[in-house]
RNA sequence: CGGGGUGUAGCGCAAUCUGGCAGCGCACGUGCUUUGGGAGCACGAGGUUGCGGGUUCGAAUCCCGCCACCCCGACCA
């Protein structure tokens, strides 16, 4: 199956999820493989998505008193090591350089997983007072985790993020941070990326290794799988106490600081494709689009071009001077000798919001025809005015986009009370199960088995509910997210 | 790591069984005609047939070895 019309197709949707998914990636020009598998080459197109994302997080991250810093791509080995559990999680997933300037390394450097082993070991001698408490950290840097089942974006042995490491005098000050880093991505997964998240806890099993506990926000995409899309970790004092770093507190005592990571990384490309597309191709929220509005003519003879020609030459000087939620308005005029035909499907399938077809009629009526990208819905608007409405009808299409994701997800969540049921749910359906647990690795490991799902998190808004666990019958005081994940 | 499969132009494939000029569609270049939902015609460019060895007058095709990738399982998260 593949959309209709002739030309070039993609997989559909229904048929093939991963399939349509690999095709918008490559024929949307978001990304490329390259020569070294599991790794990716990002492409401008796809680069200029995870720009706008990363500037805004960024600005998040500042906003909130954190600096950015840079950290070596290498990690000595001694130092990897130091957290017992850390590097046990990890060690599988870690590439390493044993050999350098023509000879045998003395001791390997591991290429970095994540940072916190080395910024723990570089602190320890940047903290020696309460006064140097907080330190509020962030890295931009790509890290390397050698995956063997690898997808353009979503999983990927090199890829881009941002790290946070912070470190703090007290627990309860560590904790708040915590809660600081997980709303920086709420906000750009919901206000920026127009997808809705579910925030939580993650469980003993599914948090991060070295951490005392995870937050998470994960996101359901347009095939009802749960994508996790930022994480924020509780280090507690573990890495701390292995790089041995203290300082002398208010009360003259030495004690080791709390610390904290969070991190958010490309993946979130791939959250966009997968929260928004359909079966012709990207569908991006106005913040994130690389063009916001693209201008297609249309004529045939040469004297309807020059007319059409002159109304979007005047259209693009008032466009100039038009400012959206994020910056200046992002338009382009597609000139190329490809049929309109050819110019919307093109367009579609890169997500563009807003499509605005100038033919000798519309010139002649002093209008365009204006196409949204989420429904296709048409209507003829005045060109004089169009540039003043436009920052209000992108916000109003981001929006848009926004609810029908977060209908998407509401008509795809249920609440059930057995495995019997959560199994059938899975299995038929989809999507995200509200169950009641009891809080133990054996039952959640149960639950894996028997459906594949996993617990996504324990969300922090599931209202207090008694209950009893759907697989061994004991006591839940709450409903956890179950769901099958990428 | 086990089982199965595939490697031929940028992409998708045919030719392999039965050895005999390496082809088709899309994409690409030039020209003309076109342009309101993926235009048409003509001409053109593009190849170490994954790599190495062997058999043969002759190998994409047969034989041996290697490599890569995909699917299923296992493992991991």
């Amino acid at each position: 199956m593949s959309t209709t019309g002739p030309g070039p197709t993609i997989t559909s949707q229904a048929d093939d999820f991963p399939g349509w998914y690999n095709d918008v990636v490559r024929r949307a020009e978001l990304a490329d493989y390259s020569p070294v598998r599991g790794c990716m080459i990002i492409r401008p197109y796809g680069y200029a998505i995870w720009e706008s994302m990363r500037d805004e997080l960024d600005r998040h991250i500042k906003r909130t008193g954190h600096s950015n810093v840079y950290f070596p791509l290498f990690v000595p080995k001694s130092l990897l090591e130091k957290e017992a559990e850390h590097v046990e999680g990890f060690d599988p997933q870690v590439a390493w350089v044993t050999r350098a300037g023509g000879k045998e390394l003395d001791e390997w450097l591991a290429i970095r997983p994540t940072s916190e082993a080395i910024i723990a070991d570089s602190v320890k001698d940047w903290i020696q007072s309460y006064r140097d408490l907080p330190l509020l950290m962030n890295l931009w840097n790509n890290v390397v985790r050698w995956e063997l089942r690898t997808r353009l974006f979503l999983r990927t042995a090199e890829f881009l993020w941002q790290e946070a490491h912070t470190f703090h005098a007290t627990e309860a000050e560590a904790a708040a941070e915590v809660d600081t880093g997980l709303e920086a991505y709420r906000a750009v997964a919901e206000d920026w990326l127009a997808i809705p998240v579910v925030q939580g806890r993650k469980s003993e099993g599914e948090k991060f290794p070295g951490a005392v506990y995870s937050h998470s926000i994960e996101a359901m995409m347009r095939d009802t799988k749960a994508l996790q899309a930022g994480t924020s970790h509780m280090l507690g004092q573990n890495f701390a106490k292995a790089a041995d770093i203290r300082f002398l507190d208010r009360d003259n005592e030495r004690k080791h600081p709390w610390g904290t990571s969070w991190g958010f990384s490309t993946r979130m490309v791939g959250a966009t494709i997968m929260a928004h597309g359909d079966e012709a191709g990207l569908v991006l929220p106005p913040n994130v689009a690389p063009f916001q509005v693209v201008i297609v003519p249309i004529f045939r003879s040469e004297e309807d071009r020059v007319k059409v020609a002159a109304a979007i030459e005047q259209l693009e000087a008032s466009l100039a001077d038009v400012v959206t939620a994020s910056g200046p308005l992002r338009w382009k005029t597609d000139w190329r000798e490809e049929t309109p035909g050819f110019k919307y499907n093109h367009w579609e399938l890169r997500g563009v919001p807003l499509r605005l077809e100038v033919g000798p009629r519309d010139v002649a009526a002093g209008q365009g025809v204006l196409v949204r990208r989420i429904d296709r819905h048409k209507e003829p608007v005045p060109l004089a005015s169009l540039a003043a409405e436009l920052p209000e009808r992108l916000a109003t299409y981001q929006q848009a986009v926004f609810q029908r994701a977060l209908d998407f997800r509401a008509a795809n969540t249920r609440s059930l009370d057995t495995l019997d049921a959560l199994r059938e749910s899975i299995e038929v359906e989809g999507g995200f199960v509200m169950a009641p647990w009891c809080g133990s690795p054996e039952c959640e490991q149960a639950v894996n088995e028997a459906t594949g799902a996993t617990i996504r998190c324990i969300p922090f808004d599931s209202p207090d509910e008694a209950g009893r666990c759907l697989v061994d019958g004991r006591p839940s005081e709450r409903r956890v997210l179950f769901a099958r994940a990428y």
